[in-house]
RNA sequence: GGUCCCAUCGUCUAGGGGUUUAGGACGUCGGCCUCUCACGCCGGUAACGCGAGUUCGAAUCUCGCUGGGACCA
């Protein structure tokens, strides 16, 4: 059975890449009928706040990833990796060691200066029981460290192939804080082992962290899971993604009008070899394959994603869209017409104004007063607002009767008079669905601009 | 500083020694579609980071360099 995880910091809101890992996990775990498990990693306690907790799961849920098991949570688990690192203390496969941040830090810098590598003396990984019970006594604070295994380490990524990293790779790392609390590499090794994690999927931030928790693995008895993984997330200028680059996190892409299928469609099918981009949640189960997954650097393309995005509004049944964006059902057809022009929710709220208001942008007044007979066009907008009927090419042919203006200019004086706008759908549906109330007011308004004297 | 990862159009990728005038998608540009925009259709633009080596032949294999990224604190 596939049991993979998914475990966040709770120190922020959920990052775009921190979200593929998720879907990636997600989708693999579906893909092969195992189980997707969500551990929130908050043993930064200073760093760590619930209220982030809550907006990534919110987030989580938007996307449509439940999880299986948890949220698990290593805050409640610290007794766990204590016990744990007791059972390595015991074996001696971890030590006590004394030795101040002082004296640390004073190494580092001198090792920064000399330019060699900034390790961990083992200082303390010798000392007699008798010398440890006697600074033990004085009340000297201590980590925990683990015995680095002296011998390369190798393994093979599922998306990277054969890794291998050199004896000297890892020191005698820390596994347990002064005050007691496991280290990030400790307690991740810990909870993979203890959750039955097959398969580890997350950034290749972690690449060089994974010696480390295949040592731990070792040093409990037991093989390694399998790990994967896939490349970051970059900004335009191949830099990690940040604020700057624009949205980062799931929550805004959300508030600028993504649809969570168009979400996870993008985050599914970038840095990979598909044979379709555009899929929805089934397909993507599917055809996943962590084997499909290229391992260079991904830079995050916007344009994809609001292309994807219209694809997704354009797939969708008009009424369930409308519904998505907080309105009644029954203006599905307004919905079906206005979301040829736009590519997010967002996009489509202003166009959606042409069916609720009879307001006239600016841009389409200065159209009509670009246009020259003045009284022709008072003319045919008065004759407009006559009109009682909803077949657009019935108003067209009158109007086109005894009228000297080019097809061109009627149709444009028609679209500003219905939708008050330059651009816009089909004409036809638009007479059909604009309220005539709302087309009168239009026209009021353009006829009182035009009474009034124009600056030509 | 050390270790590790990565390198084909602007972007995501196909291609893994001759089948390649390097294919597709997004973007972009042009054309068509009785108004605009959008959609759709048709067409165009655009890439193997550099240098050695192996080979009859290399985008494809090897090494080096350069560049980008990650981790170690």
């Amino acid at each position: 059975m596939v049991r993979v995880r998914f475990a966040p910091s709770p120190t922020g809101n959920l990052h775009v890449g921190n979200g593929r890992t998720a879907v990636l996990n997600y989708l693999f775990a579906r893909h092969n009928r195992g189980r997707f498990i969500l551990r929130i990693e908050d043993t930064d306690l200073e760093r760590s706040e619930t209220l982030f907790e809550d907006a990534i799961l919110d987030d989580l849920r938007w996307l449509g990833l439940t999880p299986d098991e948890g949220p698990y949570r290593q805050s409640e688990r610290l007794d766990i990796y204590r016990t744990y690192a007791g059972k390595l203390l015991d074996k001696g496969l971890a030590y006590k060691c004394f030795c101040s941040k002082e004296e640390l830090e004073k190494a580092r810098a001198h090792a920064q200066l000399l330019k060699i590598p900034p390790r961990y003396s083992r200082n303390c990984r010798n000392l007699s029981a008798e010398t440890v019970r006697g600074l033990e006594a004085r009340g000297l604070p201590f980590v925990l460290r683990f015995k680095s295994l002296e011998r390369k380490i190798a393994f093979r990524d599922v998306i990277h192939g054969e890794m291998e990293f050199p004896a000297d790779h890892v020191d005698d790392f820390i596994i347990m804080r002064a005050d007691g609390v496991a280290s990030y590499n400790f307690a991740a090794a810990v909870d993979d082992l203890l959750m039955d994690v097959t398969h580890v999927v997350r950034g290749s931030d972690h690449l060089s962290n994974t010696p480390k928790q295949i040592m731990l693995f070792l040093a409990f008895g037991h093989e390694p899971p399998a790990y994967a993984h896939h490349s970051l997330l970059m900004g335009g200028d191949r830099k990690p993604l940040s604020k700057r680059h624009g949205a980062t996190t799931v929550a805004e892409f959300r508030a600028l009008g993504i649809l969570p299928e168009a979400m996870m469609n993008y985050l599914a099918i970038i840095g990979r070899k598909t044979e379709s981009e555009f899929m929805g949640s089934d397909s993507l189960r599917e055809t996943f394959s962590l084997e499909s997954f290229s391992s260079s650097d991904v830079l995050f393309d916007m344009e994809k994603l609001l292309w994807l995005n219209k694809e997704h509004m354009r797939a969708m049944d008009p009424g369930a869209l409308a519904e998505r964006m907080g309105l009644p059902e029954t203006d599905r057809e307004k919905v079906a017409i206005v979301r040829e022009n736009a590519r997010t929710l967002s996009e489509m709220r202003p166009l959606l104004a042409i069916f609720d208001s009879g307001d006239v942008e600016e841009e389409g007044a200065s159209f009509l007063s670009s246009l020259k007979d003045k009284r022709q066009i008072a003319a045919l907008l008065a004759r407009i607002a006559e009109g009682n009927h909803n077949d657009f090419e019935r108003l067209f042919k009158e109007l086109e009767e005894g009228s000297t203006l080019s097809k061109k200019e009627l149709f444009m004086l028609l679209r500003i008079a219905i939708s008050g706008r330059k651009k816009g759908p089909p004409l036809k549906d638009l007479y059909r669905l604009v309220p005539k109330d709302h087309l009168r007011e239009r026209i009021a308004w353009l006829e009182q601009r035009f009474s009034a004297p124009l600056d030509a």
